[in-house]
DNA sequence: ATAAACCCTGCACCTAACTCCTTAGCAAGA
DNA sequence: TCTTGCTAAGGAGTTAGGTGCAGGGTTTAT
């Protein structure tokens, strides 16, 4: 008599029933209300949370995040700091995305010149220039040593 | 006497000592030329590997495709092989990117509507609605059961 | 009334990707 | 020569994030 049973909340969200019972136990996701007979009863309020968690995940979050924000969530009068912890996280996203950014321009400046590259490469021809052309590429702000 | 020693490289890329070692020892990077003392002496085609490495790493490949990546190199003449992998993940990284767009996009939602939604929320009056609300923002192409 | 197809719990186990530990060799300065 | 600080190898330990299994209860269809 579950109005959404363990088995429909995994196929709706994508989670394993094995899954969805760890994060509840770890705290991703509040307690979830039980029928009669002892069976989670999965509510249109735990899909919402669980749709987030899914999202935030899919993004790259840490369940340690998660947990902390989930905390949060139960524990009451701290919406400054959910709010707070959510854009964190957008800001994070962000980053990530202008790191994914760099990480394919470089990985097409791969492509175009692989024959040259791997000639190089593979004759042994590769040197300092070559290397000095990479860092240029800005991913690493280090100081090249003599 | 190296050209350049363990440390530097460690420096220089962000791998720590250990990690390049377990790189070497899984194939993620070739073997090293060893100085008179059997000390790791890494030359600039090393580091220009390791760069691509840290790269792809960030991106999110697996260890597994980079050992992929590095076993076709160091074995010869496959380069539309070699080439078709780094086009492969340039497709991931884009799908990714794609991805992570739409979270940022609830994200964003989440932080504006966030004193209605955490209100609704702790009451339990969340509704199928909402739930019909997020639905509807792309993430899954699921059909809702009745 | 028995089987199929669900659900429950606790706990052991798993993979990826490191990270640390121990024991030991070489090397350059005080 | 002694100490400090680098290096090596092999292998055990750790963390994150699950996954599987045994042993049991319920519900529904035949």
């Amino acid at each position: 008599m579950s109005f959404i049973n363990r088995k429909d909340v995994s196929k709706l969200i994508g989670f394993s029933s094995d899954t969805l019972r760890y994060y509840e136990r770890i705290g991703v996701i509040p307690p979830i209300k039980r029928d009669k007979n002892g069976y989670r009863d999965y509510r249109p309020v735990d899909l919402d949370w669980l749709f987030l968690v899914r999202c935030l995940k899919d993004a790259g979050l840490s369940m340690e995040a998660l947990i902390e924000f989930a905390k949060l969530n139960q524990s009451g009068e701290n919406e400054p700091a959910q709010k707070a912890i959510l854009q964190e996280q957008l800001e994070k996203l962000n980053q990530k995305s202008a790191e994914m950014k760099r990480t394919r321009n470089l990985l097409e400046y791969k492509i175009d010149t692989f024959e040259d590259h791997i000639a190089k490469f593979k004759s042994g021809e590769m040197d300092a220039d070559h290397v000095d052309e990479l860092w240029k590429m800005d991913k690493f702000q280090v100081h090249k040593q003599k």
